[in-house]
DNA sequence: ATTATTATCTAATACGATTTAGATAGAGGC
DNA sequence: GCCTCTATCTAAATCGTATTAGATAATAAT
């Protein structure tokens, strides 16, 4: 693991309080003060306060953030926890939580942790104090322990695009059941009969079975029956939706429509369709799921099922933030956000596109 | 921007060493020895050092981050600054940075620095010692003097896919230009003539040429005329790539193939020319730059420059961590990768595939 | 002239870990 | 019994900032 620290040395040559109060000739107290804008109300003189600004200019003085927050028992930091950088709608979510980050002074920190290691590691800096809380998205079932003991020890946790694996954790959310429910009910409404879902089959992370659950739901509601044969399950990748739809291609009797977990592995899907030579629409009716922008540029474009990545990661911030400045109420234990059908070309006729607003 | 800081109050009832100390019954100073592995070489005992791995077990010790930097003037955290989270080969960088930093004992913090105000507050926090180097991807103009002078304060620096802007910055970068000759080169060698290019105009980010000086000097080299009608800039994303291809097309005379700056604007090229009933590669040959694994799964599949995005994120830690270690041999101020050519189908037959390797 | 009040500023401490510079005790040499 | 040496451990100082609890001097009130 790590080496041994090297020699102590102070290498890089920041200015420090006592400094810049040196050089305006007053207390490091007085310089706290003015910096952190409070010489106001504790009468520090304006031209003092001007004399202490100038000072830290000239300094290019930065607070140090170790000393800080070890003071401060504040970071002004979040976490953002991310198990897949390459889902395709991240993008959105972190830039919706960044900003809303900045708005009330906080920062983002993004660790990716796919690896255990970094998982690991991930606990053991958080657990550290790196952050003053945390936000989790598509969180491995292995971290739900570690979660829970954070939450316990009073560090805000919000989980994202999950259900809240325990009550002190809070979720924001999408109504996937509902989203799956109305991809399929638009596979239906088309005519649609032998209809087959791929699905994801993580190892890793947190069962999320509620897109499925949706899908025979409806299924269910159109007395049709559900087939096993019809349900493949793959790795949440390009290429798992590439094999899930060759394996359902293999079938004796080929169903006519599927809806897949995530445009991601629907983007694979339609792969393996245009290879095996199955038009799209045409002899098979593709659906997919999250609305990411990349849907638009395939062929055919992709119908999906939309939502907000933006509210997402708007949300699960001000959820974290509301929880450090202590909101009068508790928040919400979960943020269930709707779901819209986006109808584009991969399921042909969008005659049902009118009515299956999921708000 | 940020409001007050709260009541100072001791929320969470993390141990502290002290605390590890008294239940083993010995000093802070020997918890800190033997849980930082400098307890055999400096005597304590073996029993002694089992009681107090012990304690701290059972306290779930977790050392405070901000008080051990503060202490030791290394947090042993590398910051990877990102201008754009939906680069699609982003992903794979950002994994092998992670894998790299880890077996060095080290943490990535990715800081997505999209907007203005996030890149201020980026560099605040890392002039503030929120990291011990830093690498930075796609770095904007107006950047390159605060780098400069994190730089000069002693930080190590290392710019990712692009040139060293200063001799304190260090560059793990991609053999641009001759990536941008061997796409062009390609498109020559079967048989085109009328080739145009579409390259990134994005306001924001330093100005990258290298690729459309390759394509220049290649037509040059083949004694084709450059034309400025042929080439469209256009901001680096799938609508940029989109909108830049309709401009082509509505030339007089149109080009018979196009490089194009990046694979996802490649994928917006795609869409504009399906949409406008011009068949790829038929009546248009198409080439990316990236090799991203979506590029495999559109219609049809994108021939493209490839490279090692795993060999820059490892390398650019690796020179971040040679250099907070004092390796003996000063760095490369630059260290080029070289580019290939990945033959598929977006530009029809195969034939100069073969000797065309960029290595 | 004394006391209270206000305006302005500061000394000293605390945060938690690491490190420097010893302290202590026992063993061995004489 | 005194001294040295080694093995084992610790007291105190330190990192840079924020905060608590005043200090000081000028002004106003009596």
């Amino acid at each position: 693991m790590a080496k041994r620290a090297l020699p102590l040395k102070r290498t890089n040559s920041r200015a420090t309080s006592a400094e810049v109060a040196k050089l305006a000739g007053v207390s490091r107290t007085t310089v706290s003060l003015v910096l952190n804008d409070r010489g106001g109300e504790l009468g520090i003189s304006a031209e003092t306060r001007a004399r202490v600004a100038d000072a830290a200019a000239r300094l290019s003085y930065q607070p140090s953030h170790a000393a800080r927050s070890l003071r401060r028992w504040r970071t002004n930091v979040i976490a953002l926890l991310l198990y897949t950088l390459d889902s395709f709608y991240n993008a959105e979510i972190i830039g919706a939580a960044h900003a809303a980050a900045l708005e009330r002074g906080y920062s983002l920190n993004i660790m990716s942790a796919k690896f255990d290691e970094v998982q690991r590691r991930a606990y053991a800096l958080l657990s550290g104090g790196v952050a003053d809380g945390v936000i989790v998205a598509a969180p491995p079932a292995d971290l739900a322990a570690d979660l829970k003991k954070l939450a316990d020890n009073g560090m805000p946790i919000v989980v994202m695009q999950h259900h809240s694996p325990d009550p002190a954790i809070q979720a924001v959310r999408v109504d996937l059941e509902r989203g799956g429910y109305v991809a399929t009910r638009h596979l239906i409404d088309l005519g649609h009969r032998r209809i087959a879902h791929i699905g994801s089959a993580s190892q890793r992370l947190l069962k999320r079975r509620e897109r499925s659950d949706g899908y025979a739901r409806a299924l269910q509601e159109a007395g049709i029956a559900a087939d096993p044969h019809l349900v493949a399950m793959a790795e949440p990748s390009l290429a798992g939706g590439f094999s899930a739809m060759e394996e359902l291609l293999a079938q004796d009797e080929r169903p006519s429509a599927v809806f897949v977990y995530s445009d991601q592995m629907a983007i694979g899907a339609l792969h393996a369709l245009r290879k095996h030579g199955v038009r799209v629409p045409e002899a098979m009716a593709v659906i997919g799921f999250d609305g990411i922008a990349l849907g638009g540029f395939v062929t055919p474009e992709l119908t999906t099922v939309d939502y907000s990545r933006a509210d997402i990661g708007r949300l699960a911030v001000e959820a974290v933030i509301g929880r450090l400045e202590g909101e009068a109420e508790p928040p919400p234990r979960e943020q269930v956000l709707p779901v819209r059908l986006l109808v584009r070309e991969s399921c042909g006729g969008a005659r049902a596109a009118i009515d299956r607003e999921g708000a």
